[in-house]
DNA sequence: ATAAGGTCTGTAGCAGCTACAGGCTCAAGA
DNA sequence: TCTTGAGCCTGTAGCTGCTACAGACCTTAT
């Protein structure tokens, strides 16, 4: 009763090369309900197909491109709900870009002060340090 | 046996009001090791002095601008050996400025992958959403 | 005397994974 | 056939940096 590889079916550690993503990740994404649960062989090995090498990939491209796990699971309601329109998609779009604009300004205000104080080190052997006086401003 | 507020030392509300800290995050630091243990009151309340407003504004202040908690540990253990070097600072601070300018190249990518393809949605009641293309790629 | 507030402790929770330990199962070699 | 090693299964603990309780004590005001 074996089940080997020779079928159409993907194991987690052969889903995990296809997409790239970690073994266990997906057993987490199953669990919190992002990724469904797959069939099983008899012995109760996981066996994905195209659609959950679809569907994992779709997962991780959103995470790469920052979206959080919910409001990838707002995106993944609208598209198993079938009917979902691109006003919608478009909305949850725009505000995720909305808050990366925002940690970019954050991060570049930040970089400026790091910037400008490390600017004024001497990187002598001394212990007066600008960066240390502007910590502790 | 009271020892109420006239004195010099600050309990901990006090303390978190005056650096905007939260009043947890004061024990958080203390237990993990960043704050060092302040002396007690009789009845084991918590005493501030000038010292320990100046070290948490420093941490917060470190915080603010991205350091980690490991990064302001290693700062911290600089300054409190009281041998550090403008060198060593400067080292640490251009690392951490280069992980803040990796992110915010990160970001920027994000943003123009989000900006470029939310700018192609027709934004219609349709189902076809060129940012769900995107992801499912 | 008592009620309301502050403080104390330890512990659990958040995001988003990642990494075990301990036990099956499976394919292949001796 | 037996055994070895890899792979899979489960549950749970760890990571970062907090934040928020619960339940017990202390302090202050009335």
């Amino acid at each position: 009763m074996s089940d080997h590889g020779s079928g159409k079916g993907l194991k987690r550690a052969q889903l995990a090369r296809q997409t790239g993503c970690n073994l266990e990740t997906i057993r987490y994404y199953e669990k919190i309900g992002m990724m469904p649960e797959p069939p099983r062989t008899a012995s109760g090995y996981r066996v994905y197909d195209e659609a959950h090498v679809a569907r994992l990939r779709f997962i991780l491209r959103g995470r790469e491109l920052g979206f959080s796990i919910e409001e990838l699971r707002g995106l993944l309601r609208l598209v198993d709900r079938g009917t979902q329109t691109c006003a919608e998609v478009k909305a949850v779009t725009q505000q995720h870009l909305a808050a990366v604009r925002a940690k970019i300004v954050d991060l570049k205000r930040i970089e400026k002060v790091l910037a400008t104080t490390a600017a004024q080190c001497s990187g002598k052997q001394v212990p007066e340090c600008p960066v240390l006086d502007a910590l502790a401003t």
